[in-house]
DNA sequence: CGTAGCCTTGAAGGTGATCAATGTTTGTGG
DNA sequence: CCACAAACATTGATCACCTTCAAGGCTACG
């Protein structure tokens, strides 16, 4: 599934629009992505298994993928949701002999560009700006479990408000969108619950008109009501 | 309380044995250090608050600091523990304007060296060793909220399991010791549950001996017993 | 000597888990 | 294209675990 180099040029002209690489080039980008290959993914489709040697890195092109881990029970716990641009096992690139802290699967239809460790030690790592960027990202995303921690022991209706409006794309006036395809069972494994307990809260909200479902993907309509769940009960 | 320059140096000697300088200069460690100040701090005090502007970080020289959140309903939830060579705040201080995204407070009386925002900017930021190992200590510290949400699910004598063996100094064969003074109420703060629950739980491990309390440190003797709980239950 | 923080124990109550059954959608192979 | 399986969604009843509330004791510290 390598790829050809005209194509390959369609890759970096894609992840130029990318947050982390404004700004850059395509030639620094060439040399960034030495040894890419872009993987067309099936929903579902396990890219990485949890504890494998870590050759490889990369970024989400489109799509989205979930990092999770199994539970002694053999249940998911889902760590963290990647959109388009995000990047996947970069921060562990530079330890010794890394292997993948969690399995990485594709939620329907994704693309992703697989870079090899070695183009890792060879380019990434030596470009300070880009090592910044990506602490930055690291960093984001320790803050979103920060916030999910400091609600573990609000009642459970907070803390589905508070994941979903920390998901909402935020450009749009009063409604807010959710991009990735979310299950229930998803939420649920991404909040440490029940899928039943998720399904109870949320047909609530349904049948309010706080939040729609259509087609896998979640609407927010009145936030609002979302953010009182989240303070006051 | 700036420190003159002969104390300096000996800080700097004490730091030079953390694993994050291992194999740096004194000289090195002096550029490092620029502006740096020694704090002195005495048990619960507050070194940094959250959501304030973060013009330092800085690097644990002795005793221990807790970065915790305050939950909605004004209680505290606890993030992270940071022992003697752990770094706080680095990771955002390449932020335009960062802030610190947790309080950081004493337990017991700390010595903790403080570090301007712009001696970051100016040299530790450019040597891009350094900014890799400090993105190997995050990835620990990601990883160790990856094993506490990956046991959410499970019963909470699973978890204090989990978090005392996580935090258990593996040097010594058979017995761990906790380095860090743990009360219960930190243990609680820590996984997100009340007290008496973790007391409940404890005091049944302290009366079998699988557990003992010795002036606020804690000790593990019968590990193999907490792992029972883990993973059966 | 009094207060503040921590530890402990007991009783009662609620939130979310578990179990079970059924419907719906999606994807796959004959 | 249909049949079947697998994943996902839903609802109800029961139950267990942890929380909440209350009261008391202990130690450290100003």
């Amino acid at each position: 599934m390598k790829l050809s180099s005209s194509y390959l040029q369609g890759v970096l002209t894609e992840i130029k629009s990318f947050q982390l690489f404004q700004g850059y080039s395509l030639e620094q980008l060439e040399k960034h992505c030495l040894g890419a290959e872009v993987l067309v993914c099936k929903h579902r489709e396990r890219l990485y298994e949890f504890g494998e040697v870590a050759h490889r890195f990369g970024i989400v092109l489109s799509g989205a993928f979930k990092l999770s881990r199994s539970t002694p029970a053999g249940e998911d716990a889902i760590m963290h949701f990647s959109p388009p641009g995000d990047v996947v096992a970069a921060f562990i690139m530079a330890q010794p002999q890394p292997r993948y802290p969690v399995s990485v699967i594709a939620m329907g239809p994704s693309r992703f560009l697989s870079i090899p460790r070695q183009t890792y030690l060879d380019t990434w790592k030596k470009d300070i700006e880009l090592i910044s960027r990506i602490q930055n990202l690291l960093s984001t995303r320790m803050n979103q479990f920060y916030s999910q921690k400091a609600m573990q022991k609000a009642p459970l209706s907070a803390r589905i408000a508070e994941f979903l409006l920390n998901f909402s794309d935020k450009s749009t006036a009063d409604e807010f969108d959710i991009r990735i395809p979310l299950t229930r069972k998803e939420i649920a494994d991404a909040l440490g619950v029940t899928v039943e307990s998720v399904i109870r809260i949320m047909s609530d909200w349904s049948k309010n008109s706080f939040i729609q479902t259509t087609e896998q993907f979640i609407t927010v309509l009145r936030p609002d009501k979302l953010l009182e769940f989240m303070q006051i009960e």
